[in-house]
DNA sequence: ATATCTTTTGATAGTCTCTCTCGTATTAGA
DNA sequence: TCTAATACGAGAGAGACTATCAAAAGATAT
């Protein structure tokens, strides 16, 4: 790995929420909540963030270029300078580069940090709006386009689903645990589902509509489409 | 292909509704209204429609038997008696041999099946009632099967969850244009993410959970919990 | 029944994702 | 500096899926 490009995305070294094979060996324990931190730690956890983030970097690029199924793991890790094993390392399916990563923590510690008395799905809208504004310009090009990759390729929406179902089901607890109820509840789980549902709704319909290509260079306007589900489905889903 | 076991599950020959590589050239236009009618046509059509169910069913048993990673293709084929080139020419994928097939369509129709003054959501509770009743004795079990399968194996999981999102859609079409709105209205499409959504949260709620293994041998829960769930959609989703 | 045409099948080879193992090298900590 | 972790690369291999082509079987007409 001598000097690669790398320009200065400076991903954090987030590990993931709680996955299937673990990644690198990642400090579990502190996870760190402000968003965009420096990277800290030896020299051995810089130095894998980096690599994560230049694979991911490259990734995305020849996915741009070529396309998602026409780029072969190979390829990845040449333009990483890496080798096809390690890329596993770092990431267990081809699909999970493309996946939002630590959104998902930092979604439900805006949830979290929401005042008690909002309702559930208030809170989320309210976390939802304050994330826009904490994220980076980088962040949100790159999460427009790990959107854009999620609603078009059916494998890694697949895949994003079910992340997704597992950071909802966590919001879930979180707001139910607040509203005093259990985590196992089933008006609890089945409002959550309904979150995603329609936010699902809201992407893939989003992929082919009208912003596919050019007509969506701004984030705000998935994100405005986003809270406008919400809110439709807060008004209780009027025919 | 001799005599194999082949106990009546007289599966129909319905086609697939409208997936990726259409599975084998199956008669298009004239898709059979009434469920589990007597497969009509010629030897060909009447053949390829055991044969299909002859591959389900043993890679039902086989899953079953030695848990779904673990069965190859080649098992599943061996067990079938037909080479494992065969199989992908019924089904696109390994993952497919689980799905539904068609009950998507089966639920269009009962949901189009309803009188228009029903509200959405109410139209698809009293279509799910209604299938309820329909479907035979044997269909129910497969479809406890293939619920679980579905609830347990993530990757399973993954690909339903886009053949919902696909005849749900069709769903809301139907229901759009009874209400007087377009296909691709947002609210529509909200409410038709919503309603997967919060299905899907019973449904995998329930792989976990009180039915795991032995505790639902009645298919009946699973659609009273959907039932419930719709319910609670439908009151507007109270806290 | 025979011949012809179409569809389905099996065999085969190949690609790609992903797993596992092992030897090596680098870093962390004493 | 020495030792214990741990990350990396290399290579072998399993398994899902695709493409191609020739053989088998059904459909159709005579």
């Amino acid at each position: 790995m001598t000097d690669v490009p790398a320009p200065p995305t400076a991903s954090g070294a987030a590990p993931r929420s709680a996955s299937r094979t673990v990644p690198p060996g990642a400090p579990q324990g502190a996870a760190q909540v402000t968003p965009r931190a420096a990277p800290q730690g030896g020299l051995r956890e810089r130095k894998k963030a980096r690599t994560r983030a230049v694979i991911r970097q490259q990734a995305l690029r020849l996915f741009g270029e070529q396309g998602y199924a026409a780029t072969t793991i190979e390829q990845i890790a040449d333009a990483a300078e890496i080798s096809p094993a390690t890329f596993f390392r770092y990431f267990p399916t081809k699909e999970d580069v493309v996946l939002q990563d630590d959104m998902d923590i930092i979604t439900v510690e805006a949830v979290e940090a929401q005042p008690a008395e909002l309702s559930p799905i208030a809170a989320f809208r309210a976390a939802s709006a304050a994330m826009l504004e904490s994220l980076s310009e980088e962040d949100l090009v790159r999460f427009r386009d790990t959107a854009m990759l999620t609603a078009t390729i059916p494998e890694v929406r697949a895949r994003a689903i079910d992340e997704f179902v597992r950071s909802i089901n966590q919001i879930a607890g979180a707001i139910a645990r607040r509203t005093g109820r259990s985590d196992e509840d089933f008006e609890v789980r089945t409002l959550a589902g309904a979150i995603i549902g329609a936010i699902m709704s809201v992407t893939t319909t989003a992929a082919g509509d009208t912003w596919s290509a050019e007509g969506f260079h701004d984030v705000t306007a998935l994100f405005d489409r986003i809270d406008a589900a919400l809110a439709y489905l807060e008004k209780g889903l009027p025919l």
